[in-house]
DNA sequence: CCGTTTCAGTGATACGGTTCAGTGAACCGC
DNA sequence: GCGGTTCACTGAACCGTATCACTGAAACGG
């Protein structure tokens, strides 16, 4: 059994105050500084600890912050959320971290769950950035999105997509691909991203022959759907959409007995840490994760604190390895 | 503005029947078929959701559980809290996943701080098992330990690192090494690891010269790490203690020109889905990650709902690629 | 010396549910 | 027809804190 633990009622019967007092006390409010020595004692004495519950029940604060991922079967959201999870802890909150399963109605349950549960804000990494609800979201609770612009006063990290997909087709093009495959995250339904607009838009303007099919996250499922597509008449370049993708083109690649970039080039998006330790390096579009997480930080810290709403973009840069081959 | 939420007493004012009975319908407990209908409408006609802070006020539960990592740099632990996050999810349960950074003082403080949030339940995966403070911590909250055994009442999922270990050092001997560097994750301080005394224990019996040095579970720290370690006089094989310490020995012996298992032997410990990609495939010890994962969720739901105590022991298996090379 | 601020602290109420003891009515067997 | 159950529901207390409106005393300015 729970040992009782003790409430604010009783350290100010010790200390011969009221609850109130103590209260204000234990939060350096509105008392003398010698009273705050007698309660932090008392406090200190008794083990008292103030109940989060009655605390966010009372307050309606409860210092948690709803993470909401678009999947986490993906490497690199996963270290985004590690690594945006170690962030709001140093500015003492707590993340609650929820996976989406790459479906937009599952996003919006979540997200509607998360309001519900009282988080104190709400970080996501939006599937569906179109979606309606996200600008009825904001107006309940401090919304901070990352990767696309969603509608309403949200707070935004942007990722100029626009420029990462240029970056990646631009590439390929310079070392002379022209049909191109091009492997984007499977949704539960299809959303119309903006990315992928990017994508068609860009290989109109460079002249390249994209074609666009979808690939789970997991290992697994995007190493089946890369086979599907590494057999019979295979492009010359594969451009994943995320470098988990990317791992299962390998994967494939590996089981056909194909060479990279000898058979075939494979361009990532992201950049994990593992990408640069496979054979050949994974030559990919770099993000900066660490600048993602402090903007996210900081952004959410600022909204839940009821600051103004910001938005930062964020530039990708080109990471090139070896897994891209020069067509003669 | 948040639009104000409707409360209970609306809804039972809406039906005229008193809170209580509101709340005993919408829990499905103690009233007629049709009450529970008429509750039902009311209650969807206002948009009305129970406050999950104010039910655990009142109840006592809350329920989120907490997930206590040894080290989220870990890419293993990493998809280990992501399944544990999706089981719980299944069972209508949050997670609140922590990182202790690999230090057992902040493991105290964490888990100390995840009681006092009010968790219904606490998963952890111990960096010092032998810390005397797990005892005390089963009195006041369900405790699910995962991987080496902790003293009190807590439900456990015990890794068998004796066999664990026995496996890779009998592989390495069985293919020639006799010396042997094996790399442990960084802990803050040292506590005393079982596995670790497995390890000068199954050294001693089957004859073999190791020498244990400690790495960070970091790719960039663990990289150093081995640097360090095959520079000069270097071992014949390196046994990494986590898979993600020998992706750090892929990424020195690529920056030292030396080749695996040419130059040097790797043998892993977890079997991470990124293990079969690399070149060569780490030969490492595999653990099952699904399984653990049901366990735990199973033991901490058992737990939770007053369940007894339970332990389950998960066995390892080789899993043999290329990093391991037979000396002459 | 008086009217006004400031300070330190109080009492009451709110937060939004859960739960326990109790109540009247219907139902039961005999 | 009567004691005893069961059923469906009620009223009130309670969970442990925050916060608002207020008060007496001290400090202050002129």
């Amino acid at each position: 059994m729970p040992r009782k633990r003790a409430t604010i009622r009783e350290v100010a019967q010790a200390t011969g105050l009221s609850p109130a007092a103590v209260s204000y006390a234990l939060r350096g409010l509105q008392v003398s500084e010698e009273t705050m020595e007698r309660v932090r004692a008392a406090a200190a004495e008794l083990g008292y600890e103030a109940d989060p519950i009655a605390r966010a029940l009372a307050s309606g604060r409860t210092g948690m912050i709803g993470l909401l991922c678009g999947s986490l079967e993906d490497l690199w959201q996963q270290s985004l959320a590690v690594g945006i999870s170690r962030g709001l802890r140093e500015k003492d909150r707590y993340a609650l971290i929820l996976d989406a399963f790459g479906d937009p109605a599952r996003e919006r349950a979540l997200a509607q769950q998360l309001r519900d549960q009282r988080v104190d804000g709400l970080i996501v990494q939006p599937i569906d950035p179109a979606a309606g609800f996200w600008a009825e979201l904001c107006e309940s609770v401090p919304l901070v999105a990352i990767g696309d612009s969603v509608a309403g006063t949200a707070s935004e990290v942007v990722f100029d997509n626009r420029t990462g997909v240029t970056l990646a087709l631009e590439h390929l093009r310079a070392l002379g691909h022209r049909r191109i495959a091009v492997l984007t995250p499977t949704r539960a339904s299809t959303p119309d991203r903006p990315a992928d607009r990017h994508v068609t838009a860009e290989a109109d303007r460079l002249g390249l022959d994209v074609e666009l099919t979808t690939a789970p996250h997991g290992l697994a499922g995007a190493t089946s759907a890369a086979h599907d597509l590494l057999t019979g008449d295979k492009p010359s370049a594969v451009f994943c959409f995320a470098d988990s993708i990317a791992y299962g083109v390998y994967a494939a690649a590996q089981e056909l007995g194909l060479s990279i970039p000898g058979d075939v080039s494979v361009m990532g998006y992201d950049d994990h840490p593992m990408s640069g330790l496979l054979t050949p390096g994974l030559t990919t579009v770099d993000w900066d994760i660490d600048g993602i997480v402090r903007a996210a930080v900081r952004l959410m810290s600022a909204a839940a604190d009821g600051g103004t709403r910001r938005r930062v973009m964020q530039k990708p840069t080109l990471m090139e390895r070896g897994s891209v081959a020069r067509l003669s």
